[in-house]
DNA sequence: AGTGCGGCCTGTCCGC
DNA sequence: TGCGGACAGGCCGCAC
């Protein structure tokens, strides 16, 4: 599933292509998604230009002069960057085609991702307004996490998957970050202190970066052959690793539904 | 306010 | 071989 990493790794391999030029024409042939597309979604893009990207957590934003696309891609979700029309498949939603003769096709089995107008007049979109700092932004600090987390009785695990404490950081990657940091998933939050969680927010940043670093060598070619964008293959050191023995010690790696999601951990480099 | 859980969706995998 | 069911996941929104 497209996390944070890959989603950067797309909004880079997106920008120059799509800097610059006016949207054409728009094609929505399934406007049911997570949340569904408004009727008006091709009046709202056909004429503009898109100014820049950009991705705020797991949310893309294509910023036009008159307001942002924002995508998301859900988990299942796809983007390609098509240099001509072809017959579209199945679960290929939404097509936008640029001036440049550019086709961007979104396709996503599972629909849960979504394509929704932001008008620049609006206030900030709820989904947008509610989410806490970035990863790697200043504000997302080891004191930020211990005052956030004063008296969180939640496994520190959902704490940091909350959107509203940080922003695009999920499953899979606070799994990787909690492995990184020697800290079990269910700790309670409230009882981690400010070293640990100073701990956690490097190895956050560290983990995104690291994944950023790869997809960015995996994925260089966006328009390469399949035009495809959106996950790229992750070594994890944990993640899925259930069974086999850790890299640092040997132990086995351990699954555990923790806050009703699957968790991965080594019981002894994690406490 | 914080927490837990249901719902949205389909492809894949498992056991019978 | 076919079929049902569990599972995966982000994120909202509801109920307690």
């Amino acid at each position: 599933m497209p996390e944070l990493p890959e989603v950067e790794t797309i909004c880079r391999g997106l920008e120059p292509l799509v800097r610059g030029r006016t949207i054409r024409a728009v094609v929505v042939r399934e406007p049911r998604l997570r949340w569904p597309i408004p009727d008006n979604l091709a009046e709202f893009l056909e004429g503009r230009t898109i100014e820049s990207v950009g991705r705020r957590g797991k949310y893309l934003l294509a910023h036009l002069s008159t307001g942002t696309l924002l995508i998301h891609l859900g988990m299942s979700g796809r983007l390609q960057a098509l240099a001509r029309n072809i017959a579209p498949s199945k679960h290929d939603h939404v097509d936008i085609f640029l001036s440049s003769g550019l086709l961007l096709r979104f396709h996503d089995p599972r629909r849960f991702g979504c394509l929704l107008p932001l008008y620049a007049e609006d206030p900030i979109h709820p989904l947008l307004a509610r989410l806490g700092p970035e990863p790697f932004d200043l504000a997302f600090s080891g004191e930020y996490l211990y005052s956030r987390s004063r008296s969180r009785k939640t496994p520190v695990k959902a704490f940091l998957m909350d959107g509203g404490i940080v922003a695009g950081v999920g499953n899979i990657y606070a799994s990787e970050a909690l492995y990184g940091a020697g800290l079990h998933p269910a700790t309670k939050a409230g009882r981690i202190g400010r070293v640990r969680y100073r701990r956690l927010v490097r190895a956050v940043q560290q983990t995104l970066l690291r994944a950023i670093d790869l997809g960015g060598s995996t994925l260089r070619d966006f328009t390469g052959a399949r035009g495809e964008a959106g996950y790229f293959q992750q070594v994890f050191t944990v993640y899925g690793r259930n069974g086999k023995p850790c890299y640092r010690c040997g132990s086995l790696i351990q699954r555990q539904s923790i806050a009703q999601r699957s968790s991965f951990f080594c019981p002894t480099c994690q406490r």
